[in-house]
DNA sequence: GTAATGACCAGGC
DNA sequence: AGCCTGGCCATTA
């Protein structure tokens, strides 16, 4: 963004690359695009992102497999939502990152 | 300039 | 399973 411009537009590129019905965590973003340990500038891109972005910002969940928002919040829904459109379980709010983790 | 705040994480207990 | 701790790092106050 600011200081690190170039980690932006790479942690950017591969949240841009994340297949539908595939998820990845802050964590795997960081890492796969060579920023291991920035997990939480990850989450910060995140929140900055205008509506009209194309980014796929609900295919990112946390290391414990379930959304990042508050359970009844509206980006809550609104991300359970679309993984399960994208045909990814999601069973008592938690998803098997065995199954959907996305690799790269 | 310092201090607090997160869409985080791994490890310990 | 939960809870706490320390580390992480850009942004914000």
């Amino acid at each position: 963004m600011h200081t690190n411009s170039d980690s932006y537009q790479a942690i950017l590129q591969t949240l841009a690359s994340i297949p539908a019905g595939k998820v990845c965590t802050y964590g795997e973003v960081a890492k796969l695009s060579g920023n291991p340990g920035k997990a939480r500038y990850v989450g910060h891109i995140l929140k900055k992102l205008p509506q009209t972005s194309k980014i796929p910002w609900h295919r990112v969940i946390n290391s414990q497999g379930a959304s990042s928002f508050p359970e009844n919040s509206e980006h809550f829904l609104v991300q359970i939502g679309r993984l399960e459109q994208e045909g990814i379980q999601v069973k008592n709010g938690k998803i098997s990152l065995k199954e959907y983790l996305w690799r790269g």
